[in-house]
DNA sequence: CAGATATCTCAGCGACGACTGACACACTAT
DNA sequence: ATAGTGTGTCAGTCGTCGCTGAGATATCTG
C-alpha cells in the first residue's frame, strides 16, 4: 500500500517527462532581438537591401549584416542580387518558413487541441 | 535635377521607419528561454505545481518561481490555491492571453495581409 | 589601375539575464 | 511551540550574446 496519509491531498506527479521544446525555442530565441523583430516586419513590404535596413534601424551595417545572417541561417529570408543593381544584397521573407516557424510557435502558446 | 548617373538603379529608402515590435518583442523573450517555454508546454495539459514543475524541469523550486512569476506578470498563467490543498500554488494557463500572445508574434511572422 | 561603395567575417569587449544561495513567510502535523 | 514542507524574494555571480572595430572580398566608377 502507498498509505494514504491524507484523504484528499493530490498525489504529485513528480514523473513527469518535459515536453520537447527544442524547435519552438529556437524560434523564439531569434525573435527574441528588438533588431531581427524589426527586419523581419520591415521586410515584410517586400525586399530591402541591408544598407536600408541598417538606417532604418540606426544601426551598422556589419551589425545588421550579422543578423540576417542569422535569419538566413533559419531560413526565414532569402539574399538575392538583383540585375539592376549586383552591388547591393536585397534580402526578403521566405513566408513558407516564416509561417512554418509560426506554427512551431502554436506548440507554446496554443491550447492543446 | 538629381542626376540620374546610373540609369535604372534603384533609390533607396533611407527614411523608412521602423514598425514598433515591443508587443510582439516582449513575448519572444518570454519564450526565449527553455525553463519557461516548457512550463507554458508543461502546463498545456492542465494545472500543476510549482514542485512538479520543477521536479520536470530538474531545476530548483525557487528557480522555477523566479519564472512563473515572469510568466504571471505577462499574464500567460494564473495561481491559485485548491482547496484540497492549501499548501501548494497551482499554476493555470491563461488560453485568452496565451491566444492573444499567439496573434502578437503573427505581426513578425505572418505575411502582411 | 586606384578609389569608392556595399557587404561579410570575426576576435574582443561589455551588458543583460538566468541560476545560485540564503532567507522569509505561510501552512500543516505532531 | 517546534519541526517540516511548499513557495516567494533578492543580492551576487557567471555565462551568453549583441555590438564594436578592423580587416577582407566584391562590384562599380573614373
Amino acid at each position: 500500500m502507498i498509505s494514504p496519509a491524507s484523504p484528499t491531498l493530490p498525489e504529485l506527479r513528480l514523473e513527469l517527462a518535459p515536453p520537447d521544446v527544442e524547435a519552438p525555442l529556437a524560434i523564439a530565441v531569434l525573435l527574441a532581438d528588438r533588431n531581427r523583430a524589426t527586419i523581419l516586419a520591415i521586410l515584410r513590404d517586400g525586399p530591402h537591401c541591408v544598407c536600408e535596413l541598417a538606417a532604418a534601424l540606426g544601426e551598422r551595417s556589419n551589425n545588421v549584416s550579422n543578423h540576417l545572417a542569422r535569419l538566413r541561417e533559419a531560413g526565414l529570408v532569402r539574399a538575392s542580387r538583383q540585375a539592376a543593381d549586383t552591388r547591393r544584397m536585397y534580402y526578403e521573407r521566405d513566408e513558407a518558413a516564416c509561417a512554418a516557424a509560426f506554427a512551431q510557435l502554436g506548440a507554446l502558446l496554443e491550447p492543446k487541441r
